[in-house]
DNA sequence: CTCAGTACCTGGTTGC
DNA sequence: TGCAACCAGGTACTGA
């Protein structure tokens, strides 16, 4: 489901539900969500008191700062988060409950349970994987034209496949990727090590652009993604190409196509991206 | 090292 | 209507 601006909003929204929160218990019903550590049971024991002080995020990660520990969590394609009563009944796909002493949960809900949790030490979350081999979230200083330039200029790969790269930048999915090479009037199939540094600027800021209004609306809903609170994102209203084939282009009129690129569906106007 | 292909899961949609 | 095939906001692992 989330990209950056998706993981940002639920990361804002939660905050609000569980900021100062104690875990007096946890369950877990799937414990391939567990990745570190890796025992689900050694997970649940580590958690055990532990109070919720903060939520970071880092591209795609949210990390939740308790006192000894950083859980860090990934809703790859379809992860919710929720506050819910203690006395509400479990739905289907409710895989980590987070129990708190004042008679709430915190529930981890993942259709295709392809989300991960790692547990660390308190600051030691950076310096392993997953967080470790991040690049820069794309409004990062260190997101510089130097650096993006650079990165394409050593590889060979499509320029598609280099921005979903979260080593080199750190956030960004399938949906904005197509609107950000669309507003930059670059095709994804173009060769990273093609590009002019005048385009590579062009996909930088049309990428910086594209999270920054997405986050400013919530995030995109377009199939089953809801904030902590219920709510939908707005994004989608904006989007220009993402999901939009067989209609015209908002710029030229020309039909909107799909393809694939690198094994994801990909969707342009064959006329303003070359 | 880089890169394409595959695995991890469930459910909604499409096409015969 | 039934059912198989394909598709989905993602990433880790494999082997060439």
């Amino acid at each position: 489901m989330p990209e950056l601006p998706e993981v940002e909003t639920v990361r804002q929204t939660l905050l609000q539900l569980v900021r100062n929160k104690t875990i007096e218990r946890v369950s877990v019903h799937w414990g391939n969500i567990i990745k570190r550590p890796q025992d689900p049971n050694e997970f649940k024991r580590l958690l055990e008191g532990q109070t919720i002080l903060d939520i970071e995020r880092k591209g795609k990660f949210m990390i939740f700062n308790m006192n000894d520990l950083s859980l860090v969590s990934h809703l790859r394609m379809e992860g919710k988060f929720g506050v819910f009563d203690a006395s509400e009944e479990k739905p289907k796909h409710t895989h980590v409950i987070f129990h708190f002493d004042d008679g709430t949960d915190l529930r981890y809900d993942d259709v295709r349970k392809f989300g991960t949790m790692h547990v660390f030490e308190k600051g030691e979350e950076l310096k392993e994987k997953p967080l470790k081999q991040l690049g820069p979230d794309p409004f990062e200083d260190a997101f510089s034209l130097e650096y993006f330039h650079e990165k394409l200029q050593r590889t060979s790969r499509n320029i598609k496949s280099v921005l979903l790269d979260q080593a080199v930048v750190a956030g960004l999915g399938n949906i904005y990727v197509d609107e950000a090479l669309f507003k930059a009037r670059v095709h994804p199939e173009r060769l990273a090590n093609t590009l002019t540094k005048d385009e590579a600027e062009r996909v930088r800021t049309a990428s910086v652009d594209i999270i920054n209004e997405a986050i400013r609306q919530g995030g995109s809903t377009i199939r089953s993604y809801i904030n902590s609170q219920g709510q939908i994102g707005m994004f989608q209203q904006q989007l220009k190409v993402y999901g939009k084939e067989n209609t015209g282009c908002p710029q030229c009129g020309t039909e909107i196509t799909k393809l694939k690129v690198g094994g994801r569906g990909t969707h342009i106007c064959p006329q303003c991206q070359s």
